[in-house]
DNA sequence: ATTTTTGGTTCGAATAATGAACCAGTGGAA
DNA sequence: TTCCACTGGTTCATTATTCGAACCAAAAAT
């Protein structure tokens, strides 16, 4: 791997949670070199994508990435496209829904909104990363995206987060299976106890998948008339978000999911 | 410097005009050598800061930007905070308002508001850079932030963008004295011609600039009551704005601020 | 059909990254 | 006070990676 690639993946450790993270702690979190480590964080300091909290010295982000992101938004207008349908489907059906890209190592939420009139609502952190193995986001982008992304999420150890996680490569890779022949995935407290989740994925120009939009439901609230529910408003909206953004529904998932709106 | 500065310097060359750049583009803008550039914009792309054009192979910023943004935004919401003094300004005066911070090699504006009655408005394009040395945002921002800062800009070649654009690095020297003593920064159509700008720094937490406020005016509209009242309304926003950002405006800029309201 | 231009690859030489050991400042605890 | 443990940061010989001229293949342009 790159030294550059080695910095970058630096930036992955930041969250919500965790927006300021000192050089030791890097070093235990990544158990890099100090001397390395430092070099590294150095040279993202100059380059404006990390900032020192003068007092404390711990590192947090920096403000060239804000720079990029407005850049990348008047590129590819995803998340402002994006946001208009979320917030249509949470008005719609009262739930948490979120659009989410995917991510070196899982999906990152751009946009969400909760349309809860419900007293129990689902936590959910922006920019938080929602695993590809245990999220309905995450298995329905490995469903329709490319073999080697699969391939790769499968090959490093599944961390488990509930007792429902799946943790079994060949289970996930049987459930992706399934998940193309009905055009959407499903999660049932595979990543938060008490939390449901159905996710449809949108296509780019290739027709592959290069995101999702999602519900995650407490799942008190589910039952089959709502689940159909959800897929057909969840299957018109990717559609719309396809034909926005330029992007291709393969033949085969369009042809599922005419199926799936006539029932 | 660093392989990580070197890829990370190629970020900056996109922008809302130039959102896509090839191969061959990218060698011609850097004179870097094709195998290295190659071998950095694939790390690049391996990392999510860029994907590709799959038809024209062009490179374009990646959905990685995004979510660091969102971080960021979550630790330190200038975005948001700046945008309500923005609006303000602009709904009081009319013009073009915006906020930016420094990057590398220039300003760049996070968020500006045209309250604009008038029929001749400038241009503005947010993500832009705008040059230090010719633009009353980057002239603030280097009179009130670090010497280091000023001597790394100062030493490079000064491009000319209008006939009025100074590029004499003693001249420059003396105007950030000048905007020093007066707690604000002007130009005359230095960037563009038929417009000119006002803005004030902001600080942080040590009592160094970390972004600016600004106005752009056709120079047709531009006379002295207008100008007192202008920078009145920058001092007041810059000062509730480093309230809400926890910074902290140096005493003597506070002392020169106070004398420029009570007028 | 040929030339130019595109993106991309190769491999020895040159250079930059690495990391164990070190330094310095800070904040307790004895 | 002195000592220790804990920060962040630096040094420098060793080592691995980056560099880049030349090369390849395919697509446009002539």
């Amino acid at each position: 791997m790159s030294t550059i690639e080695k910095a970058l993946m630096l930036l992955e450790h930041f969250s919500r949670e965790r927006p300021e993270i000192g050089l030791t702690e890097f070093k235990t979190r990544t158990s890099i070199d100090k001397g390395t480590l430092h070099r590294h964080l150095t040279a993202l300091k100059n380059s404006g994508f990390l900032e020192q909290n003068y007092l404390t010295r711990a590192y947090r982000l920096g403000p060239a990435v804000i720079r990029l992101a407005a850049v990348r938004e008047n590129t590819v207008p995803i998340v402002k496209t994006v946001q208009y349908y979320v917030d249509r489907i949470a008005d719609n059906i009262h739930e948490l829904v979120h659009a989410a890209l995917p991510q070196k190592n899982g999906m990152s939420a751009i946009y969400a909104k909760d349309g809860g009139y419900h007293g129990v609502r689902v936590n959910f952190d922006e920019a938080e990363i929602l695993p590809f193995h245990a999220t309905s986001s995450g298995l329905a982008l490995l469903a329709f995206n490319d073999d080697t992304l699969v391939a790769k999420v499968l090959s490093k150890k599944l961390f488990s987060f509930t007792d429902s996680t799946p943790t079994d490569a060949a289970d996930i890779k049987a459930n992706l299976e399934t998940i193309r022949t009905h055009g959407f995935a499903f999660t049932d407290q595979s990543y938060e106890d008490e939390v449901g989740s159905v996710a449809v994925p949108f296509f780019g120009v290739k027709g592959d998948a290069i995101g999702t939009l999602a519900i995650a439901i407490p799942v008190s609230r589910i039952n089959k008339s709502f689940h159909e529910i959800i897929i057909k408003q969840l299957i018109v909206a990717s559609t719309e978000l396809c034909r926005d953004l330029g992007g291709q529904i393969p033949t085969h998932v369009a042809t599922i999911w005419a199926a799936k709106l006539e029932v």
